[in-house]
DNA sequence: TATGAATGAGTCTTCATTCAT
DNA sequence: GATGAATGAAGACTCATTCAT
């Protein structure tokens, strides 16, 4: 006879029948996951969700952390593929409306791995863990660099961006995108009103909050007045 | 004779007696906010660490939450006072320097209270009463955008520093404080390195990330017209 | 100066001052009491209601059992009281309308002595104690016998009721008041329902429940047949 | 090897294991209540007495309340079921007889019944479920009516008891005996004592207690009237 | 005598983990 | 491998009582 939970993933072929029940627990504990704090995930609620004994876990995990980091890695993971899949290149449209989209992009990733991430803080353990596992940068956000960073050189490139410091303009670029996703999920205002934000924040950036040197630019028509270089 | 605890306050001149355990409890329990997240605070290691009975702390708090706010809120107070104090004023030294000056005055801050925020989001219902508990802006990091927002415009009014939304530019100072502050918390890397980015970070948003217009711009040494500076 | 609690007592002339707040503490558990059950009772919510320091109830009382056991023995002696006043003489009115009327009197005695005496039941201690001190008879309900015994032994010899043993009859009129205060109690039905039953009883009671002898009686109007008896 | 309560139970044949400790935890509650009130037993005491860790109580049961009440459903269902069996039917020996054998039955029911309803009152919260519980009758002692009230239709059918509301006789033959419960729950009288008034308050109740109407009744012999009979 | 801060044992409940079957 | 009953330490909170002032 199948064990109880097979009904739930019979059909998936080519598992390791070895490694199915472990993958199954993966799934119901990152759905778990997906509807509540991390700390406030236990092992017998994934147990009975995952409709398996309360002991399994310990057949295929040392650990609750260790399920919870292999859930919290896949979610991780996977909201990291989403972004960066559907991004506009280097030299399309324009470069405003591109980088509104990568900021789009960039809050939805945030607002995706911000709950996990704040969530872990309150469990040191765990949450060290995570990040040795996340080894190749120093942090989540990090993650969201290469893309943007791409497409930044590539405009630059294309001599449709200026020169500058590559980090720096990542930082003014994710930056703000963190913070909207902080607002949002703390201060429990909803998406498209952070969203909103987004497009004049590009336009700042790339115009830059220095003063229009002497010449005129094309928000500020009236600075024609001659005798100002006078 | 004097309670337990007494030797550890003794000497504090001028406390009403009946709060003198109260601020007691609230110091104790900053403290080891101050060394671990808000849920791993237990009330009996905060009666031991305050050397008092477990009890003691239900005839001046409500709550355990109670406790934990009050630490939080004066945490959270310091924290916000030491912002704004010693900041330049328009007008004053460069622009540049200046707006570095607060941008490391905000990494200080949200160095400060991201722990607290971050700690607090895996407990709801604590969360929910320190939000309400700051109801003057919807959210702590927002706190930091007055002295900022004031600094700005009085530079644009100076004309040094060109026009666009306030709103804008206070998102493209304070994000990439957080994201700083954020790297800081979780990534673990020492306050100096993080800090280092930020003269990059302001001059880049100073001068902004789109493209030289038409002519030369001081940043661009290499442009090629002749005529600019005759 | 007056202590806190004597605006809430001043005038109450030819108090000996030593035992004032003795009352005064007595009167607040009394009304205590009749709000909450017994064991729901707190020695510090007394001394609040009290407007009075925490500790000033073992200055008057050994014990909190002590308090409250006074401040029950007086809701039980004044509920008491009120029983037995206003009650109809034997010879007054019908006999019927007067056992009624002692029913009804009794059904409220009833109500307010069963949720005191029902709380005290989970206080073995106290309990006892307040068993001991109404050692006149051996327990409350009891105490209502002596007029109602009157009343009828009064009817007796006038003739209005017939010859029974006393007691049987007073448990035939207590008992089922006992039992519609307990329903009302415990059902949560309210009183006027209750307290309809009670005519009918008393009915029934006075004409008994056994067969009509052989002769009529008023109820059984339709018992003329003569044969019946060959 | 058997966990260490198994040798409390060991022998019991075909229980089903998996709810045999919920049993034996039903048992020891049970066995506690007995010994004292629903508010004096704690879950540890509970978990001690059957030889238990202190959360075995939480894998069976969702609560405290969950247990006491099982336990205490159990013990009513008993005493319960006890009543109505072995007590006469309509029409055999004499009335008299069967009404005094219904009421000794009833004052087992109430004197087991009533210090488990008395406990209860002290504790809302668990009277509300355990009234939710037996929704068949507005409360316990109402429990008992239905034998009753079929052996007295029965009787007036046979002609051996007269005319009278149902219900109203109920309350005389049920209050008495919820009064002599009473009497020996809280007044410590020893059940033979308080059962040997039965009798006494039988025959009162079916001759009844108003005035012998013209003639002579059985119960009064001393009757001169030698013309009443002819 | 009155005060009320302090005490600390005790209450119910949760949950990661173990282990005999 | 799978089961799930059992474990027991730990958590927040209550409250009658004491005692220095």
């Amino acid at each position: 006879m199948s064990p109880r939970w097979a009904k739930a993933t019979r059909g998936r072929a080519g598992d390791d029948p070895a490694t199915a029940l472990r993958q199954h627990l993966i799934d119901t504990a990152e759905k778990l996951l997906s509807e509540k704090q991390v700390g406030a995930v236990t092992t017998r609620e994934i147990a009975r969700a995952a409709n398996v004994s309360d002991g399994v876990l310990y057949n295929h995990f040392s650990d609750k952390h260790d399920l919870i980091l292999a859930a919290l890695m896949r979610r991780y993971a996977q909201a990291l593929s989403q972004f960066g899949t559907g991004l506009p290149e280097p030299g399309t449209a324009t470069v405003e409306a591109n980088l509104i989209a990568y900021a789009e992009a960039g809050l939805d990733l945030v607002a995706q791995a911000l709950p996990m991430v704040a969530g872990l803080i309150s469990e040191p353990v765990l949450l060290h863990r995570f990040i040795a596992e996340i080894h190749s940068e120093p942090f989540g956000p990090e993650q969201m660099r290469k893309p943007i960073a791409d497409y930044i050189s590539g405009e630059q490139r294309l001599g449709r961006l200026g020169e500058f410091p590559i980090e720096a303009a990542l930082t003014l670029m994710i930056g703000p995108t963190l913070m909207l996703g902080f607002t949002e999920l703390v201060g429990g205002a909803p998406r498209h009103t952070v969203a909103a934000a987004i497009p004049d924040i590009i336009r700042t950036l790339l115009k830059g909050i220095g003063p229009t040197p002497e010449g005129s630019r094309r928000a500020r028509p009236r600075s024609r007045r001659p005798a100002a270089s006078a």
